[in-house]
DNA sequence: AAGATATCAAGAACACCGTTCTCGATTCGG
DNA sequence: CCGAATCGAGAACGGTGTTCTTGATATCTT
């Protein structure tokens, strides 16, 4: 294995590793308001001032968490749409969107880290906005190879954007190098994953009370709703 | 003025009244997270211990705010509604959308209590539901209405539901009274309400980096597009 | 009207939390 | 090899929700 520096710089990597996988165990069972780090570091059978030799503060243990979270989400992203990449565009967007509901109930306290309310007040944004950015731009990604290849549906507006929207959004796409895509289909994008983190939400955090036996149909329903909205080819 | 009983019950339910508004003011300033029942009790010159008089603990008094808040959003919803009684069916429902988001821009503390991550774990049910379910039910009453004018779009169905979500539609639907209304249309309005929700997350939690300049404006077309996916007749 | 009873405010105390500081022991770099 | 940096451990501070005890006060009953 990689054995980098010296036998102290090799135990504080690993022993940060160690608190980053204690945290996250801890975190799935109690939640990130719960997370205490005394607990933490009574798992690890040291002493809780110990902690802040590897992190300056809760808050930033807990930033390492997101970052790992929206890591976590998008590596699952990006693997299940590595393995559609023969299938149809509206496929590869349902695989995705279908990958991250996958993720998010098989880790709800993780979801409600990065995509619910942000715990104290705000959340450090420099470390956090690039992995935070990978699903959205996966998805944006299907439907700019949509657009290439000339099956993207153009979307029935009816009204012209708002000026400032509209530049906004133009602003948004060439900083993103999606030059494919139009100011609209941007924002039916951003609508649809809009409405993806949402029924998630409603669903991980109990918000639609058990009306639904199958909170699985009712999402893949939602994602079809999501396929038509962005103007992906319908199957058949 | 109600003077209900005896000397002692006055006292006990203006002092009451009096917990929750400190509380909601505290947490409109420290969030949820941050709401202290030690805090509370010093600016109304009690002991803590005093407070667990008027309520059992901590979450029992965030349940309380929690339906004060349902409260409020569906007051504000519904009056919103009834300055529009008159427009067309397509206006209010945007009336109420809008307001909702203004409720929300506003209070967004409370906004984060009710429709955020849950604070601990879970949540009491039982006395929430009822509350929650106002504005909801708001919406599908216009599509009800709109349903019973003939104006409301059959939605473009492509593929025929999955039998135990159209079942679970259905009963709901008889649940709420609204037998106008189809398992698809519900469906469809309560996808839209989680656009809504979803989108007013994204804003009020900073989840989408500061890359609109007028929020407002990208809402108002995410309305306009729950209003096409409902089926409401666009305008003119 | 007087005594029994329930409710009240207040305080002390407990267990937990994040965080800071100090203090020897250990390890690293020159 | 020795000065310097880093380490683990412990004590301590101020904060939290919550429980219990105590004595005063209001209500209800006879």
């Amino acid at each position: 294995m990689g054995a980098p520096g010296t036998a102290r710089a090799r135990a504080r990597t690993a022993l940060t590793r160690e608190i980053l996988d204690v945290a996250r165990r801890q975190l799935a069972t109690v939640g990130a308001a719960g997370l205490s780090l005394r607990a933490v570091a009574h798992e690890l059978e040291m002493v809780p001032s110990g902690l802040y030799r590897y992190f300056a503060s809760r808050d930033v243990l807990l930033t390492a968490l997101i970052v790992e979270a929206y890591t976590a989400v998008g590596d699952q992203a990006e693997s299940a749409l590595a393995q559609t990449r023969d299938s149809n565009h509206r496929d590869r967007w349902c695989a995705v969107c279908t990958s991250v509901r996958d993720w998010a109930v098989a880790h709800p306290q993780e979801f409600a880290l990065i995509y619910g309310s942000p715990v104290p007040d705000y959340r450090a944004p420099t470390d956090t906005v690039a992995p935070s950015a990978r699903v959205y731009t996966l998805l944006l990604g299907i439907l700019s190879d949509s657009a290439r290849a000339g099956l993207l549906a153009p979307p029935s507006t009816q009204a012209p954007l708002p000026t400032t929207l509209a530049e906004d959004a133009a602003a948004l796409l060439s900083a993103l190098n999606f030059s494919d895509l139009t100011p609209e289909v941007l924002l039916r994008g951003i609508t649809a994953w809009t409405q993806i983190l949402g029924a998630l939400s409603q669903e991980l955090f109990g918000h639609l009370g058990g009306a639904f036996r199958t909170n699985a149909d009712l999402f893949t329903h939602t994602v079809e709703l999501t396929a038509d909205l962005v103007g992906l080819a319908p199957r058949r």
